[in-house]
DNA sequence: ACAGCGACTGAACACCTGTTTAGTCTGCTG
DNA sequence: CAGCAGACTAAACAGGTGTTCAGTCGCTGT
């Protein structure tokens, strides 16, 4: 630990404690005096390296998304939502960068904006190439369809401190993916609906708010389609 | 507007600015004069009603779990993480709420754990009236299977920010709604592969370290069957 | 009429914040 | 060697923080 520390220099410590704070207690409740302390420097080297608070954040974000975008991990060189998900088995190396990351894509800032587009349309290139090999079922709203498999991806970073409690266990920890592998699996290979009638119901819900009499299978209709009551539930 | 603030108590109109204002700025960086300003009373009645701040966010964490689980909304009677994303079409509503709940849910509140615990509960309670009544697919893992479909409901609300961005529209606004609804089902209903070779290889890496694996795994083995696992993306 | 009480406030308090300043030390370069 | 540049620091600064205090107001019960 300490040989290691020291072997990095001040900046790359300042950076590595700020990344640490900031992903366990936040931007706003951590202190430039806590970061520096952590990193054994004083306050004002923090800024001497880094300008002010705000530009340390930016420095920090920048290198987190790097660390799942640049490296030349081959899993992360087509970083998908399940990919990168996937990747983070040893949480030992990137406990720290998940945990950064998860709170960097509840917020605002441009390098979440720039994660999320990459890893969006990765995962979109991906289902672009299986749809070409006829391994894809028809979408409607291939877009959609793409968000809703990264949500599902991100959400387990996201929302990790709440599944790790209602599970018991860790589920970015090796044991939590290995058994998030097969159900995740199941879900894209066959849904978890044995029947139609839900499907069916919310396509003829959704077409017939609109004057025009529903297709079947059409997938560019469907998109079209949209702009009415929400009302798949009988409600309203 | 001005009538309506007027109705509420006093502690009413604190309690609903500190809601908005943290769901806009964060805990951390909103102060109690902010609060007290925009709520028209002084800080000092902030700490009089509530105690003090900490106190303050868990009345507003209580207050914003029960708006999604004690009111007698009939969507959110059975609260499925599903049915509270489509109870939300009306955003002026309950827009701050949801705002609220999405940092809520990436912190480690007792109420955001409760929160998150009853939507599981009540989304695994609708799922095993289907599976009774024999519309589910079989699951090798009932319990994942709710979290997944768990985290896809709730990663719309936590990851709002990032997919109104991406798409160029509010995914949690009545149109943003209406357009997941149909690729959520079809999602669900059979999923996004119109093969079963990813989830037969799936089946076949896990069961067969299965059996090899007697006891806890180490890294090492857990990654060699997750490199299985995932390639059923056939790399380029 | 008056005592009591809760709602409510402005001002003060002690502390913590990010940042600045002035300066020391170290190592390199001419 | 001098000198200079950059790494680095202790101390101070201005402003914001949550909270406390002493007190006023208006209502209610007696």
């Amino acid at each position: 630990m300490r040989s290691a520390a020291d072997d990095l220099t001040a900046r790359a410590r300042i950076r590595d404690a700020a990344i640490i704070a900031f992903a366990r207690d936040g931007f706003d409740a951590t202190s430039m005096r806590t970061i520096a302390a952590d990193a054994g420097v004083s306050a004002a080297l923090i800024v001497h390296h880094f300008g002010d608070k705000a530009a340390l954040r930016t420095a920090c974000d920048d290198y987190v998304v790097s660390v799942f975008t640049d490296e030349q991990h081959e899993l992360i060189a087509a970083p998908t939502a399940d990919r990168i998900r996937t990747a983070l088995h040893d949480l030992d190396r990137y406990g720290p960068y998940i945990d950064y990351l998860g709170r960097m894509l509840t917020g605002d800032s441009p390098a979440a904006a720039h994660l999320f587009d990459t890893l969006l349309t990765a995962t979109g290139a991906v289902f672009d190439e299986q749809r070409s090999a006829g391994l894809l079922e028809p979408m409607s709203d291939p877009e959609m369809t793409t968000l809703l498999v990264t949500i599902l991806g991100l959400g387990h970073v996201v929302l990790r401190t709440q599944i790790a409690r209602a599970l018991g266990e860790d589920g970015l920890g090796s044991a939590g993916l290995l058994r998030a592998t097969l159900p995740t699996m199941e879900l894209l290979t066959h849904g978890v609906y044995a029947t139609d009638v839900f499907l069916e119901g919310t396509r003829q819900a959704m077409g017939s708010t609109e004057t025009a009499r529903p297709r079947r299978d059409s997938g560019e209709a469907a998109q079209s389609r949209r702009g009415l009551a929400v009302s798949r539930e009988e409600e309203s």
